[in-house]
DNA sequence: ACGAGGATGCTCT
DNA sequence: GAGCATCCTCGTG
């Protein structure tokens, strides 16, 4: 830690802290694009047995059940006909605050939280966070990176920087001490700061408006 | 500044 | 075999 840091650990957002304002299932278990909107401001924490990082959710994007961009729509139609949920999707239809994290283009980990109830899939897939403890250990696994907000703007960026990866995939946050999400109660969203978008990289169901993003923060990765 | 293209491996939309 | 919820480098201007 170099002691000048914008992005300097303080004390509440120490992993005891932020432990106890851990958000429950119930949070979770509400609509996809209801979670996708109150998940901005919310603290990733990621902790291993000598480091520790957090990061606050800048930008978020929203999977829907019936929507043909999502993982699950496929299953979720054949659910409809009584086939059980099964290969990589089947996560999205598990409890509410699981973690579903898979490989994209062949090299990169992408990090979702599972909404909705049991039975009905969803997700929001976190696409930008910004520093909050441990930036400087971000650096060292970003190391090709010259300005701190290329280190966490961008869903494959986030992952290498906070260490989430595939042995995440499936597990409840809510019960986890390794990988959680932490209300930040200084933290107030306001109208005036929220931004929707459509959604990026996508090529189906391209035109909805469910990117939504903390206007002006530098750690989201597409203006 | 910006656009094109390559890397790379899993899933099956 | 095609198609990716991406990132980075290298060309050109």
């Amino acid at each position: 830690m170099t002691g000048k840091d914008k992005y300097e650990s303080k004390s509440s957002t120490s992993f005891r802290a932020l432990l106890e304002k851990r958000l429950p299932e119930s949070f979770f278990a509400r609509d996809t694009l209801t979670v996708a909107k109150e998940l901005l401001g919310v603290i990733i924490c990621r902790k291993t047995k000598t480091e520790f990082t957090a990061a606050r959710i800048v930008e978020t994007e929203a999977y829907l059940a019936d929507d043909p961009a999502c993982h699950a729509y496929a299953t979720a139609q054949k659910l409809k006909q009584g086939i059980a949920p099964s290969g990589r999707s089947k996560i999205l239809f598990e409890e509410p605050g699981c973690a579903y994290i898979y490989l994209n283009y062949g090299m990169y980990w992408l990090f979702n939280v599972v909404t909705e109830h049991p039975g009905t899939a969803g997700a929001v897939l976190i696409r930008g966070v910004e520093p909050v403890a441990g930036i400087d250990l971000m650096r060292a696994r970003r190391s090709k990176v010259k300005n701190d907000h290329q280190l966490t703007n961008g869903p494959g960026k986030l992952s290498l920087a906070m260490k989430i990866g595939p042995e995440f995939n499936g597990i409840q946050m809510c019960d986890s001490r390794e990988l959680f999400l932490a209300k930040d109660p200084d933290f107030q969203l306001d109208h005036k700061s929220l931004v929707s978008t459509t959604r990026i990289g996508i090529t189906k169901a391209k035109d909805h408006p469910w990117r939504y993003y903390l206007r002006d923060n530098p750690f989201v990765s597409v203006k």
